[in-house]
Parts: C-alpha cells; structure tokens; sequence
DNA sequence: TTCTTTTTCATTGTGCACAATTTAACGGCG
DNA sequence: CGCCGTTAAATTGTGCACAATGAAAAAGAA
C-alpha cells in the first residue's frame, strides 16, 4: 500500500466515482427484471410513488424522485402510452396534471413482488448492513444538497 | 416507527434509489466546479484518467470507467473538438484508437486542484470515514456485478 | 492461402437528466 | 376590473448511458 494523499484526485478514490459505478451496476441488475414489465427504472420509480401515495401532481411527483418537470413530462407521457397511467388537469387548478393509475397500471404492481428481494441479495449485504449502508449514503446526499453553493 | 417488513417495496427503504440520488447530488454539486472549465462530470472522469496513465484507447477507457464506444466515442469526439485531446489511430493496430492529451489537455489538470477536497468536505464526513464508505460502494458495487444473471 | 471468427470502434435509436425558455393559470394588489 | 409577479407543466437543446447494428482490421482455423 502506497500512502495517499490527504484528498487524492485519482479515480479509484472518488467517492463519487465508486456512487456513479454503484449506481448504474444496480439499475442494470434491475433492467432484466423490469423488461418484462416494459419499464425504464425511472419509470419503475415513478410507478412505486403512485402505489404508495396513489394519484400524485407531477410536482409531488418531482418532488419524491428529486427530478423536475422536463425529465417527468415525457416520462409520464410514455406510461400513459403504455397505458398504466392517465393525466388530468386539477380542475381546482388547471396548472396542476393529476396523475393517476389505470387498472393496468395498479395490476402491474403484483408482477413486481419479487423483485426487492433479488436486488437486496444482489448487494451481498444482510438487511442490518444494507439499512445501514443506504442511511450512510443517504446522509452524503442530503448533506451535498445541504452545501450547494448559491 | 412502524415496523418494516424484511425486504420493503417503499421508495425510501431502497438502496439504488439511495444510490442514484447520491450520485446525481454529487455530479450536481461538481457541475459549478467544471462548468467554468467546460468540462461535463464524465469527461473530466476521462481526463483523469488520461492524466494519470497516460494515452489510452477507447477500450482502456472504457475499462476504466465502466463505459462502452458508443457512450466514449462522441464524448472523446467532443473533448477532441474542445482541444483537449487528439484521437490517432495505432500503427500497430488499425482498430484502435488512441487518445491523447494535447498542452491544453494537460495544462487543465492545474486548474482542477482544489476540486477533490471542496467535494469532500461537501459530503460532511471525515476522511476515514469517506474512505470506509467508499469501499463498502465499491464492493456492493462488485458483487452487484458478479451476480449479473447470464 | 482462404474462410471464419473475434476484436475495436463508430453509428443509430431510445430514454433519461438538466438547464433554459415558454405557456397558461393562479394570486394578489391597486 | 386590469396589471403583475408567481407557479406548474411542457418544450427545446445538450450530453450522457446503453442496446443493437455495422464496418474494418486482426487473428485463427482449415
């Protein structure tokens, strides 16, 4: 072992190097088993908000998922293609889309059941280690947001 | 608290959701640090590489980076286009192409010196603890990898 | 050598991310 | 009421990711 420097530029040491490999290795291990389903992760992620808060503004939606309109507009556009979700203008505010699931889209949830416990045992980890190691990432994220420079 | 089942479905309770907003709230957080050298968060990913080993094919780079041609090839086309590098192809080898720093390409690297320690204090850990993290990505990382389904 | 397979890179097409702008609707406020 | 700043989505444009395909060169087999 070669002694590092105190913040070492190289690339194995970046902790954002090792999130962004993290990152798209678990999407990709998600892709086999969201294919058959005809869904994109986002759009999985987008699903799993509507089955837990049911029907959601694209706001609240953004506001779950840390995206914004440009990236949720035609993303929804393309589940409401695939005919799992409708939109609607809030008649109380015409601003507002409400989106809601279809049958279809509530049904699609039961296929989905075993998916967790496959990506859970892809990591390698237990479930204590797992909680663990998602609650330390999660408190980077929130202290990074927290530091964004005006 | 209520209690949770062994392996939740709940958007909050998943590790790649954990992942993928650290990962862009870090990319995010290095954008006002590489917007004034011109440079995206993967093209400064493939200087650094170009920066610490030297002229390197595509197939180097995207072992390095986990990245394949048809993510590189327009990337390296636009740092080409920026003066940063020059694409040649081997002698030796008509098939691949190799990538090198031009002075501009190199003389780049002085002005990313301070970038690695402002990220580092923007995740809010010490850096033993940014260490230990950083491992603990990489090897969820590797086994997520390892256990890809054929 | 000739034929076949593999390797390397580029290209095409889809779907995010995200900045910047636009459009329409809402909420005051005079 | 008309005016104005704000807000919610959508749109536009750029740059990744990645699957799938194509093209050219190299390596091997027959």
């Amino acid at each position: 072992m070669s002694p590092s420097p105190a913040v070492s530029p190289l690339l194995d040491d970046q902790i954002c190097f090792a999130l962004y490999n993290a990152s798209r290795a678990l999407t990709a291990r998600y892709r086999p088993l969201l294919d058959p389903l005809g869904l994109t992760y986002p759009q999985y992620l987008a699903l799993l908000v509507l089955w837990e808060e049911g029907p959601s503004t694209v706001l609240h939606l953004g506001e779950r998922l840390m995206l914004d309109s440009g990236t949720l507009s035609p993303l929804v556009r393309r589940l409401e293609g695939a005919g799992l979700v409708t939109r609607m203008r809030l008649p109380e505010d015409e601003r507002s889309v409400l989106i809601t699931l279809t049958e279809a889209g509530d049904r699609l949830r039961e296929r989905t059941a075993g998916i967790q416990s496959q990506i859970c045992g892809a990591t390698g980890l237990d479930l204590p280690d797992l909680h663990a190691l998602r609650d330390q990432i999660a408190d980077v994220s929130a202290h990074v947001r927290e530091t964004a420079q005006p």
